[in-house]
DNA sequence: CTGTATCCACGCTGATACTG
DNA sequence: CAGTATCAGCGTGGATACAG
């Protein structure tokens, strides 16, 4: 019974441990450029667009560790290294597109209420 | 363009919004109570477990500023407040069935990938 | 019962500097 | 090119005490 109810705290906990990875701010980016094929380091860093090396390492290890993406380095002169999702790694963008497909359609009205809510509360 | 890929500080990036929203602890876990049907506040207490009411206020009053939970107070003594998931706030069970479905899926092997991570590099 | 108010510690994150 | 090392700031969340 470890799903959307249980123990937030339970690292067998398989809904928490996923929520966890795509909770942080640059894992779902680097998953998502990643869906369109693999790529390099460098690529990474300027398709997401504002992030740190000491971050996208970061993330890129713990996709790594988590057997989501494959690591391969190039000894070549500079070096090359190349990111790719595995085959588990690809079948997380569909549970991804689903959230991102329902956020297109109702975040809109999610912010209209905040709005909402802010005028008829104190707005900071 | 702004899906799996964009700024991440973009607050009109609709998948960050939602992201931002159930990347914490404890608002996953309420939807998901909150799924079988209206709860008190106590109620979800318990149901949830382990949360300090401080949490559980917090994530509350965000589900009803974001317009996914109705707050319903009523004027008895001792007080009763009810919550309930709005009609938005029901369909977004869904995209999070899907995740909760993968986890249950992967999630086991992602664990396995990381033991053997942890045994070929060092394991702290 | 249903919260609100404080205080505080921890961890995540970014900036900066440096390396093979 | 592809990282690693270090440091500092800030927000998030927990513990505790108190209130309508």
């Amino acid at each position: 019974m470890s799903g959307l109810e249980g123990n937030p705290y339970d690292p067998n906990c398989p809904t928490r441990t996923i929520l966890d990875r795509i909770g942080d701010r640059w894992t779902v980016l680097v998953v998502g450029t990643l869906g369109h094929g693999p790529a390099r380091f460098s690529q990474l860093a300027s398709a997401v667009g504002g992030v740190s090396s000491k971050m996208l390492t970061q993330t890129l290890r713990a996709l790594e560790r988590d057997g989501l993406v494959q690591r391969t380095v190039y000894a070549e002169v500079p070096p090359r290294v190349e990111y790719a999702l595995t085959d588990i790694g690809q079948t997380m963008r569909e549970p991804l597109s689903a959230l991102e497909h329902w956020a297109k359609s109702y975040v809109p009205e999610v912010l209209s209420a905040r709005e909402a809510y802010d005028t008829h509360h104190g707005v900071k």
